[in-house]
RNA sequence: GGGUUCUUAGCUCAGUUGGUUAGAGCGCUACCUUGACAUGGUAGAGGUCACAGGUUCGACUCCUGUAGAACCCACCA
């Protein structure tokens, strides 16, 4: 550890707060009047003590709020509801993060920004966790409550538990508008669940069948695709014989034999299948086999699903255990035979096997096959197994009525307006991926056998058969009056509310001011994940449900544009741990994010996520990584803190700053000099510049550029030179020039202040108003962002800061490589390339000599090199510093001599470029110019090198 | 098997239509308590841009192939 650290453990583990210099604590002085003069800012930024008052306050006051107003540009955002029994994880702070700086960026533009919270019922998720809790406080099931009282008690949990990731996305600084908070079963939202499951219905894409899904024999529920987690199994591979018929009875010498992972299912099998241009098997395609154990007599059907070289090429099919074998049973009108029960122990259908435990059931029937001489061979085989997500046994595929959605008609649509660009994806190859899967649409299954969820709006009277889909359970068959109506049992699929999202939080079917202005929303951001399951689907949904909703003009919806349920989708990226793993609870590998900002400020956290997240890449993240964002948050602190500190010695002359100037204290204002010396040119034409970068990038949703635009302007362009360059002018003796200075400085920093905001909003708001007085009940976040204003950028200005800030590295460098004593100036000769420059040197002495520990300095226009020089070459020009006594020939000449390497290798390239007639005829004008503008700044520069050196060795 | 992406400094990563002296942060080395900041400052070391071809006057950037990594989809019984 080095020492510096050492120091800064001591002190840090006497409280965060102050940290002081080691050497008055170590001295047991009392600290110096001038450390303990109170400051307007504490020396380190602490956000714990300002970020929850922020949010209280920008909260209390309904600033959040939005209300519809046609004539303003919307800017809507839609929050991808969290699950109520979700804790906030990295990957919502990414993106919350990402939707609130959008939202605060546009609303800082005079938009009229909404971002719609709220959250998610989780049907799957949290039936389970509610489950869990039951069967550990009372050692019950649902079943032992029965459905009514078993909701009862989720609705309690919910509204115990249900907000917590709510409350936690507050910590974050998100500015959501509270007061529109909806959950995916509030009454309205289910009226829309309803309405659109009826209309489908209605239009018969809704439709009832039978399907293989996957099946969790232990919780008895179907479970969707992605809470099955394929795992590698070492398993065996049965190779099986079946018989085949021959005039009616089985063969004792003609064999198919079918190679299985699963032998306990061929109690299901009414089939064997083979390739249909599978020459050793062509035979047989449409005769039958015998199935062994079982007895009976199946056919032998040709399909390609058949791989022919895997295996022995003849596949069993059972069609109620596998999807595949579903599939072909459909194609040839195969039977069905369920072979098992919901525990997945072996049915009446499984003979004498009935009552056996699926694994047990495997062991019996290879035994008996063995028996039976039917087990041809038994191979080792690896190969992956899916397992239920919730409880970590093998799920079951089984099969089962379902409710399906059919997709075809609505994903036609939803195709063409990606492909138009009408909703653009960022970044754009996830367009392939959407086209991929909307060309090879699946039809949708959205029955649930879960009790947590949307019930199925499907009623049947038994007496006379009678079926619809209604909003209300009637009371009586509407059809024969006579029977009572009985609703089904399942629920419909989570995301069957889900991708009704976009307008069911503004209450559609009803139609209302706030649906008309605020949907489409402008920006969706969410993991490219859900692109199937969400965002596919929403935009399928937008387009066909929302045609009966008008514009806010009253006029008629119809054009694609106003249809479609965001104009834009930003897919993040996905944040991994230092290795490159997903982030998972059951890895451990997730900080959690409440830590995080508990030890490093909301700010931080959310400046670093944005600056580490490229758009479209993926993440690794460290906790320790925060310290970017930290740092960057203390550096724009202590800038501030020296502005006000010097503020208050200008108030203390009686002087007030409002509005961005100085008021005497008779009134009037001072008004601002028309005259600005070159770092005020400078740092506005920088200010400016990086204005218009943030807009751009802001616009293309580049926000990592964005952050790294703003560190750059703050850290390097504002602290490291300008707050150093205008020191001087602050301890000016004339008291006119401080304010001026001041004000100037502090205009530039209202400006930051203002771009940092929607990236760092609590400690913006925070400084913001200690800048100037009377912001009491003013905030930062409804300010107006700055616009990049072109007539404000000084090209001039521009260069010869560049050209001073060359100056002061050339010679800064020298004396570090000479060891030049820290408390050590040196004089510096400059030969000036030309008059022009030597203005530039003549008028700016005052910053060389401050920032570069420079004492006298000797300009002119063929200034000769004192004896004993080190010497650089800058835009031109030489710098010589004279070292008598402290000069190390050897360093310098090593130095020159190596720099010499250096740009004799750049003009040999140029050289060889310029000389070839190829690049000098073909590459556009432009670029042969600064080539030999280039090769002539190194051939001077090498001469001046070359000069410098022999002087050196004549020395 | 199909698709997408990645490989640039010790580490984590930028590099937006091909023309830069290839950058940043962290880490490393040396020096520094100078009135905002040691959560800081200054300087320095460190890269044949995975590899091999090709296109081009010119390739980190475009094309092809190879090797490695990741993810998504479909999963072969």
């Amino acid at each position: 550890m080095r020492g510096r650290d050492k120091r800064c453990d001591a002190i840090r583990s006497t409280g965060r707060v102050r940290i002081f210099p080691t050497k008055l604590l170590k001295h047991g002085e009392p600290m110096s009047e001038d450390l303990a003069r109170p400051t307007p800012l504490a020396p380190a930024y602490d956000p714990a003590q300002v970020e929850d008052t922020w949010y209280a306050w920008w909260e209390g006051r309904r600033l959040f709020h939005a209300e519809p107003d046609p004539t303003r540009k919307s800017f809507t955002v839609v929050i991808p509801p969290p699950n109520i029994t979700g804790m906030l994880t990295m990957g919502h702070v990414l993106n919350n993060t990402l939707q609130d700086v959008f939202v605060r960026w546009h609303r800082m533009r005079g938009e009229n920004a909404v971002w719609i919270p709220g959250t998610d019922h989780a049907g799957i998720a949290t039936q389970t966790v509610v489950e869990k809790a039951l069967k550990k406080d009372e050692g019950k099931s649902r079943h032992d409550l029965g459905r009514e009282e078993f909701l009862r008690r989720v609705w309690e949990w919910r509204g115990k538990y249900g907000d917590i990731i709510v409350r936690q996305l507050r910590k974050l600084g998100v500015s959501c508008d509270w007061d529109r908070t909806v959950f995916t079963m509030d009454p309205e939202l289910s009226v829309a669940v309803r309405e659109v499951f009826i209309r489908l219905y209605r239009k018969g894409l809704v439709y009832r069948g039978k399907r293989i899904i996957n099946w969790d024999p232990v919780s008895h529920t179907a479970l969707s695709d992605e809470e099955v987690v394929f795992k590698e199994q070492q398993g065996k591979l049965w190779h099986i014989r079946y018989p085949v018929m021959i005039d009616g009875r089985p063969s004792t010498d003609a064999f198919l034999v079918v190679a299985t992972t699963r032998p306990e299912t061929m109690l299901g099998d009414t089939a064997v299948a083979v390739h249909p241009e599978d020459e050793r098997y062509q035979k047989y395609i449409g005769h039958t086999v015998f199935l062994p154990l079982m007895e009976r007599e199946i056919p032998i059907v040709a399909d390609t699903y058949v791989e022919r070289g895997f295996g022995t090429g003849v596949v069993k099919i059972t069609p109620a255990h596998d999807p595949n074998d579903f599939a072909v049973a459909e194609r040839h009108g195969l039977p069905r035979i369920n072979v098992m029960n919901v525990d997945a122990s072996i049915n009446e259908e499984g003979g004498v096997y009935a009552g056996l435990d699926r694994y047990d059931a495997r062991a019996r029937i290879v035994a008996d096959l063995e028996v039976g001489g039917f087990l041809e061979k038994i191979e080792d085989y690896t190969h992956s197994v899916g397992f239920s997500d919730r409880t970590d046994v093998p799920v079951e595929p089984y099969l089962s009525d379902q409710w399906f959605v059919a997709m075809q008609s609505l994903a036609e649509p939803a195709l063409g307006v990606v492909r138009d660009g009408v909703v653009k994806f960022y970044p754009e190859r996830w367009v392939k991926t959407y086209e991929h899967w909307m060309t090879n649409i699946r039809d949708w299954t959205i029955s649930r056998q879960l009790w947590w969820g949307h019930r199925i709006p499907v009623f049947y009277c038994d007496a006379c058969g009678w079926q619809d889909a209604l909003q209300e359970h009637p009371a009586a068959c509407p059809a024969c009056g006579v029977g009572g109506v009985r609703q089904d049992e399942d629920v419909l699929d989570t995301w069957f509310s889900s991708w009704l999202w976009p307008f069911s939080v503004h209450h559609w079917p009803k139609d209302s001011l706030d649906l008309r202005t605020f949907y489409p929303s402008s920006v969706l951001v969410t993991g490219p994940d859900i692109i199937f399951f969400w965002v596919a689907r929403m935009i399928m949904a937008g387009l066909e449900f929302m045609p009966d909703i008008p514009l806010p003009d009253g006029s008629p919806r119809t054009e694609a544009k106003d249809l479609v349920p965001f104009h834009d989708v930003y897919f993040t990226s996905i944040i991994r741990d230092e290795k490159g793993r997903k982030m998972s609870k059951s890895l451990g590998n997730s900080p959690d994010p409440l830590d995080v900002i508990a030890e490093y400020g909301a700010d931080a956290l959310r400046f670093t996520v944005a600056y580490l997240a490229p758009l479209g890449q993926d993440v690794l993240f460290s906790t320790k990584k925060c310290e970017i964002g930290r740092n960057f948050a203390n550096k724009l602190w202590n800038a501030g803190r020296f502005l006000l500190m010097n503020k208050e010695k200008v108030e203390a002359d009686g002087w007030s700053f409002r509005d961005g100037a100085w008021h005497a204290s008779d009134g009037s204002v001072e008004p601002a000099s028309a005259d600005m010396p070159l770092e005020d040119r400078w740092i506005l034409s920088r200010l400016h510049e990086t204005t218009a970068a943030l807009h751009e990038t802001m616009d293309k949703y580049r926000v990592n550029d964005m952050a790294k635009a703003l560190y750059e302007f703050v850290w390097h362009d504002y602290c490291d030179w300008y707050i150093e360059l205008i020191k001087e002018r602050l301890y000016s003796n004339d008291a006119g020039v401080r304010r001026e200075t001041l004000a100037r400085a502090l205009g530039v920093y209202d400006a930051m202040l203002r771009l940092l905001h929607p990236i760092m909003p609590f400690i913006t708001e925070e400084i913001w108003h200690k800048v100037e007085p009377g912001r009491e009940e003013a905030s930062l976040m409804t300010q107006r962002l700055p616009e990049a204003d072109h007539a404000v950028i000084d090209a001039s200005a521009v260069m010869e800061m560049t050209f001073l800030q060359s100056l002061v590295e050339g010679v800064r460098t020298i004396q570090g490589e000479m060891n030049v004593p820290a408390g050590k100036t040196c004089d510096v000769v400059i030969n000036c390339h030309d008059e022009s420059q030597l203005r530039v040197v003549r008028e700016n002495t005052h910053f060389l000599e401050r920032l570069a520990r420079i004492g006298a300095i000797d300009a002119a226009v063929g200034a000769a090199r004192p004896r004993l020089s080190a010497s650089t070459v800058v835009a031109g020009a030489d710098v010589f510093v004279p070292l008598e006594g402290l000069i190390d020939i050897t360093v310098e000449r090593q130095r020159l001599t190596k720099e010499i390497e250096r740009v004799t290798g750049l003009l040999k390239g140029i050289d060889s470029k310029l000389g070839n007639a190829k690049f000098v005829g073909n590459a556009p004008e432009d670029v042969v110019a600064r080539e030999k503008e280039k090769q002539s700044s190194f051939r001077t520069m090498l001469d001046k090198l070359h000069t410098n050196l022999q002087s050196l060795e004549n020395d």
